[in-house]
RNA sequence: GGCGCCGUACCCAAGUGGCUAAGGGAGCAGUCUGCAAAACUGCGAUGCGGCGGUUCGAACCCGCCCGGCGCCU
């Protein structure tokens, strides 16, 4: 079994671009479940602010890799490679292709290109380092870095907290640098035959659907679902609650300025999120770009997708196993 | 038509004769291998409504013109 038989289809793009949207009838043609390639998803109860689709429009297509973990709960890139590919396996087994979307970029990449074989956070250290910066200025760990790891110190801002303690700790948990570990990893795994989509649209017109959506997640609850987990005790400064919506919701609850303003940081944040989602893409490569209109139909542009998935599907290089030469019979009689 | 106030970047705005025209907002560009919707980085005026003048030197003073607002007729 190589990498050539294992078939996968992946929509990436960003916020508020319409991936769902695409994404339902699609799955739907394919006969399989959607894969949600999405960090924030991840977390249960947290529903309007991550735009999970209510389950009425998901047109009986099982979503999966959403809802693992509750708000306060650890989770990152490993943990979901690894449910990711065990979803994969399964859907694989089946004779059936997967369907990735989201907009996670990194989780996508960890999928399609594999994932340095590295250690888990170790909080403990982790936080070692934390008080260590608090006490004494992220200088502190940067100089360390310096010391172990001059390479990846070279690499990074030293204000870059974040990657200069996982520089750290990888160095404490394995003994090697980590620079050196990425560098022998390289993201070179080939281990599915991708066809990687980006749906992309007009920068106005996407800011403008974005601050649209922000109204709609207004209308539908968003404030009382935040305010709902802060009295849960999930409290702002946990990774899930510093997510878009929780974060400028819950500091409008805490009196921090008014709700309209609120909205204001809302829409922009995630404005600011999408522009950093199409930086990431833009340079990742094998993505086959649908730019979408807002003249053209959602019909439309699903046919495009059957286009491009047909054909993929239909290349004996990819995979020509009788699953999915029928799946492919099916796709077409659908279009 | 007369008088007064104002005109600095996409928006707000400081500067009222002498270092390279503050600052904020919005925007743009980028980094990323186990917190990634996070975290982090970089970027706007050879120019102050226009044209002349005064001065060694003008966004700043003077004149005319253009535009906006207000009051008067």
């Amino acid at each position: 079994m190589d990498s050539l038989c294992k078939p996968l289809i992946v929509v990436v793009g960003p916020t508020a671009v319409g991936k769902s949207h695409m994404a339902i009838p699609l799955a739907q043609a394919l006969r399989t479940d959607i894969l949600t390639a999405d960090s924030r998803q991840v977390y249960r109860g947290m529903d309007i602010g991550m735009d999970k689709p209510p389950v009425e429009q998901r047109g009986g297509v099982p979503h999966r890799l959403i809802d693992l973990v509750e708000p306060d709960q650890p989770f990152n890139v490993g943990e979901y490679r690894r449910l990711a590919l065990a979803e994969m396996a399964r859907l694989h087994q089946e004779g059936r292709v997967p369907l990735m979307v989201g907009g996670t970029g990194l989780y996508v990449r960890a999928i399609v290109r594999g994932l340095w074989d590295g250690p888990p956070a170790d909080w403990e250290y982790r936080h070692r380092l934390m008080d260590l910066a608090r006490a004494e200025g992220a200088e502190a760990l940067y100089r360390q870095l310096a010391h172990v790891d001059p390479e990846l110190a070279a690499r990074l801002h030293p204000r870059d907290e974040i990657k200069m303690i996982r520089g750290l700790e990888a160095y404490y948990v394995t003994g090697r640098r980590l620079s050196d570990l990425h560098r022998e990893h390289g993201f070179a795994e080939t281990p599915f035959s991708t066809l990687l989509i980006g749906l992309t649209r007009d920068r106005h017109e996407l800011y403008r659907r974005i601050d649209a959506r922000v109204d709609e997640q207004l209308a539908n609850g968003l404030v009382e679902e935040t305010r709902r987990l802060l009295t849960q005790g999930y409290d702002r400064h946990l990774s899930s609650m510093k997510g878009l919506g929780y974060r400028q919701i819950a500091g409008y609850l805490d009196g921090d300025y008014p709700y309209e303003e609120a909205v204001r940081l809302l829409k922009r944040d995630t404005r600011h999120f999408a522009k950093r989602q199409l930086t990431w893409f833009r340079k990742e490569p094998g993505i086959v770009w649908i730019e979408m209109h807002e003249r053209e139909s959602a019909e439309a542009v699903v046919v495009r997708l059957m286009v491009l998935v047909q054909r993929f599907l239909a290349d004996p290089t990819n995979c020509s196993s009788a699953a999915s030469a029928h799946q492919s019979a099916a796709l077409m009689a659908g279009a």
